[in-house]
DNA sequence: AGGAAAGTTCAGTCAAGACTGAATATTCAT
DNA sequence: ATGAATATTCAGTCTTGACTGAACTTTCCT
């Protein structure tokens, strides 16, 4: 945090960032920003403050504090607040890749009530057709059960 | 194909058509015209020509052209070709879905190769950054595990 | 072989969406 | 309560990438 943030450890991962932004944003379906700032978070030593990162990623206070708010609002980020410091800091969570998991899961849930709607509105179509809109419900109930069971398998697993 | 092909009993999956485009295309990381006509086609009771695609789609050929190349690519279309006849059609897959599965599964290893050489360059920072570089290494290596085990099981469920 | 139909490529145009920054709202030490 | 520091919002700008269409290449019937 403010006082205490000396970031000099983490000279030079600027490349490592980048390409993590690049990727995992993309991966994600994160703008480049949001990857970026998932970088620098992920190997911050400390909590940072808005500010702070806003300077480390070049960007502009809004862009800061929107992805901020993404990455928060998608279980990898946290912001803790010290009282008596007024400005927030923003923390990589332990737990931030069960939280990837479930954002996987719940995309993939929202593509099952798709297909779900899409069986039902093709009830009056020829056989063939259905059969398609039928293997495609299949497909995606199929993975959001196992998916279901991933996460429950990987929460166990990092508990301990 | 070209002189049977009476699509009249397609007639107004329109909107339905433009879901999947919009919702599925996204989801797989696609352009919306891919998606698009990944609905056409899905929906579709027999193999389409280019022309018909293009007409459909209200696409230009170039765009008929690559998208269709790109749904091959993923495994979720294939090309035939019947002697005799001079331009191809275009079907889509039984196992489209476990294309669809293996594509996800292609990504994830992208990922894992990321966090490993991510974990690899993290070496000499300290203990708590390298601890974050690992919990991405084991996610990764997790979730490539179990997507391959799922493709086996689906394809499993699938044939029979 | 010849050539017309089919398919591909790619430079240019256009639209979607990422990023900025200044205006606005919120917070909290005093 | 007050106001200075912190954070959010959003209209406008700019970048990225999707789509078009015409020139080019390939295919394969005759």
């Amino acid at each position: 945090m403010s006082p205490a943030a000396d970031n000099s450890s983490a000279m030079d991962d600027g490349p490592l960032v980048e390409d993590f932004g690049q990727r995992i944003g993309r991966a994600m379906g994160w703008p480049p920003m949001a990857g970026r700032l998932a970088g620098v978070l992920m190997l911050s030593p400390a909590p940072m403050t808005l500010s702070e990162l806003q300077a480390t990623l070049g960007a502009s206070k809004g862009s800061a504090s929107e992805m901020t708010r993404l990455l928060i609002a998608n279980g990898t980020v946290e912001r803790v607040k010290v009282p008596g410091v007024r400005q927030a800091g923003y923390v990589w969570r332990d737990d931030a890749w069960s939280g990837c998991l479930q954002h996987q899961l719940h995309q993939t849930e929202q593509l099952l009530e798709l297909a779900r709607t899409a069986r039902e509105r093709g009830l009056g179509m020829p056989e063939a057709q259905q059969a398609r809109l039928r293997d495609m419900y299949t497909y995606y109930d199929f993975m959001v059960g196992q998916l279901r069971r991933l996460l429950d398998e990987y929460q166990q697993l990092h508990a301990g």
